[in-house]
DNA sequence: CGCTTGTGTGGAACGCGTTCCACATCCGCT
DNA sequence: AGCGGATGTGGAACGCGTTCCACACAAGCG
């Protein structure tokens, strides 16, 4: 493989010389850039990316932590969080972190190790005082990895109160309710604890099922659907996250329950797939674009040693009405 | 950032003493050991990974060429080679190329900067010409590359088969056909081939409706289905990818069609949105994992500097009977 | 005792592109 | 003529970990 030096000596130029040219920095005259023009060409030169990377100590690629891919809401938050850094000249590194409980620590790693620039991380089995310690670019997605790693959330508080208050107008009395995986104080939980502070409120029966963190997998949330029918609890709606809640509008079809009339529900997310079953199912939908956009925008802006204006970007969940809920 | 010489400074002894130590190469006495290892924990040190990967000319990581991974088809692909490649100590850059028609090349371009030390491609807008300048390992998923790249692929051909005979017992006799994107002769398209093949030598009627290559998105796929619903061409039966058959599935409930009575429908590749509407989709199943798999064992064989055992891999595709075709 | 072999070590050279510094022209201007 | 600035160039030093070679010392053996 030929080397800067072999097209500097082909050119009759200095390494430097060629370099200049490469880079766009500095003098170079007509007459050498068209020999090292030649060169390049001749001896199908390709600078080693590897060399300029351990010289400028930065690789060009942000590690992106998702549980898992195939989960709808984290491949499009990938999707779109991969187009954002592409024009940014940035690469993506995919992390699923759910396989295997090291491998968040691992490719966190990579932040020392210098193979990653920077981390936007959807994850957090770690913990903040795990994180606490990583003086590199760390962006938080959707959780508090602590107080200086900047973090893009949504609104989940509002996300709940909209979605409790559907139901609550649509008559529900006795209301189904999936609780996310996670710590209670990180800002995905919000959406539950505001839910259930209002179904409280309100006098509404609930059925609190919690999810274990570390599954996202179809298994698993049919299992706990299956469990959740198996109490016995007759509910008249269904607050969960959207492949749940499309798994319990399928049971209850088969029973021959009516949707919207006898079971209502509201998903939380909105992904695709609550627009591909029929009924369409009701949603609080997650700005996962903006999320993604956001994210990209902070992590680039620490990576390029900047601060990030805020600390902070809270992000507004929409309510898509649909067919599982009254018109 | 402490380097190697600052440990090596720190334990009192020379730099490849550390570096033997680390690595587990070479002599290095108790003593040593000690000390380094508390120069280490002393200086926090963590080797950097660009200097090595310069030197050793590679950089561990494996670069996945997908048009879009809010396709599940491909997030369930990508979930699975990146599993895989973990355990092989490779990391995985995602690289979806629909978005810009330059990306692919500039990802493939990666290859000769050394920033990646393979490719598994599973998209092929630039050719066989172009691909067959590259002399690094690569890996066709689907598709022909070229003569020197080995491929993993499915059986499509017995997958249109099994299609197309399938609608038939089912009594169809006009039947809806939508065409994947692509090139005639890849392996891809075989399922078209042959399922269309098996149709006209027995007379079944078909409304074909080809898709462009380079749109995967929901909306473009709703498009399709308008237009060929408007088309006019009354049908009893249904090819299509998942996603389109869902599409149709749910105009033809809306239409009142009974579902398998009226229209069968059998779709291709079965990803897990077959399985969450109601009813589940009959379909083509591509056994994504394996495929995975495959592509993950020829990518590192070929780094490793191995040749493949073989150049075409072909795994077989299963049909999964659901309740969109006759019991 | 002399020799081989095993153990252990320091440091220079290397991989490869970038930057910086010393140095050389040539132009215009006073 | 003399000076400042723009233009242009070559190559050493650098970034950082790895490998290899020269060298040192101990033990084992005839």
């Amino acid at each position: 493989m030929a080397g800067i030096k072999d097209v500097a000596k082909y050119a009759g130029v200095g390494v430097g010389t060629v370099s200049r040219m490469i880079n766009g920095s500095g003098y170079v005259s007509e007459e050498s850039r068209e020999k090292i023009q030649a060169a390049m060409k001749a001896l199908d030169y390709t600078p080693n990316e590897l060399a300029r990377n351990l010289y400028r100590k930065k690789s060009g690629i942000i590690a992106v932590l998702v549980p898992n891919v195939s989960n709808p809401f984290f491949a499009e938050f990938i999707d779109s969080i991969e187009e954002e850094l592409y024009v940014d000249g940035f690469k993506v590194m995919l992390c699923n972190t759910a396989k295997n409980s090291g491998a968040e620590a691992e490719y966190l790693d990579m932040l020392k190790r210098h193979i990653v620039d920077g981390v936007v991380s959807c994850v957090s089995s770690l913990g903040e005082q795990y994180y606490s310690t990583i003086k590199k670019p760390v962006v938080a997605v959707d959780r508090y990895l602590g107080d200086n790693i900047p973090v893009v959330t949504v609104d989940h508080r509002e996300g709940g109160r909209m979605a409790a208050e559907l139901l609550i107008e649509n008559g529900c009395r006795n209301v189904l309710h999936f609780r996310g995986a996670g710590d209670i104080d990180t800002p995905y939980y919000d959406r539950h604890s505001e839910f259930q502070r209002i179904m409280d409120e309100n006098n509404i029966r609930t059925y609190c099922y919690d999810l274990a963190w570390d599954r996202m997998d179809s298994e698993y949330y049919i299992e706990a659907v299956d469990k959740a029918m198996q109490s016995g609890f007759a509910f008249d709606g269904v607050f969960a996250v959207d492949r749940i809640a499309i798994e319990c509008m399928n049971r209850c079809l088969k029973q021959n329950k009516r949707i919207p009339e006898d079971v209502k529900i509201v998903a939380y997310d909105g992904t695709y797939i609550t627009d591909i079953v029929e009924p369409k199912v009701t949603a609080v939908v997650q700005p996962i674009e903006l999320l993604a956009r956001e994210a990209a925008k902070t992590i680039t802006a620490l990576i390029a040693g900047k601060d990030p204006e805020q600390m902070k970007i809270v992000l507004k969940a929409t309510l898509r009405k649909r067919s599982t809920t009254l018109p």
